[in-house]
DNA sequence: ATCCTGACTGTTC
DNA sequence: AGAACAGCCAGGA
């Protein structure tokens, strides 16, 4: 793991992030949502929101990270590349029960996660 | 190695 | 509250 450091310096950080941020992810308690900005500055990497969508992305199918529990700043799920797969995240949310708001948002203020414990709400 | 795209975000209009 | 911009990084062509 640490054996690399020069040469491969892109490919391996690459990779420990992907490590770090699911790390992160998993620590999501069940019924609470972060967001990408949120997940990226707990993993170390504040400001790469992108790159945790990436991470998302680059999940295998039928992995143990809930990564339904991410949605971006504004509480709503992110449009993806393949249609359909919105309403997915969403009904996993409701099924941990997170209530959408009148625009398909969710008030982050209530369900956000404040990244240690649960908030009282 | 360069260019384009993308599960994002904060700032500014 | 919504739209335009720029910044960040990884991966495929």
């Amino acid at each position: 793991m640490r054996k690399l450091r020069s040469t491969r310096r892109t490919v391996n950080a690459g990779a420990a992030s992907y490590r770090r941020i699911y790390a992160v992810v998993r620590r999501i308690p069940r019924g609470r949502v972060a967001s990408y900005g949120q997940v990226a500055r707990l993993a170390g990497l504040p400001g790469h929101a992108r790159q945790v969508g990436y991470a998302m992305y680059a999940l295998p199918a039928g992995t143990k990270v809930p990564w339904h529990r991410v949605v971006n700043a504004a509480g709503a799920v992110s449009r993806r590349r393949v249609p359909g797969a919105e309403l997915t995240q969403r009904m996993l949310l409701e099924r941990e029960g997170v209530r959408f708001g009148a625009r398909g948002r969710i008030p982050l203020d209530r369900y956000g996660w404040n990244g240690r414990a649960i908030a009282a709400r």
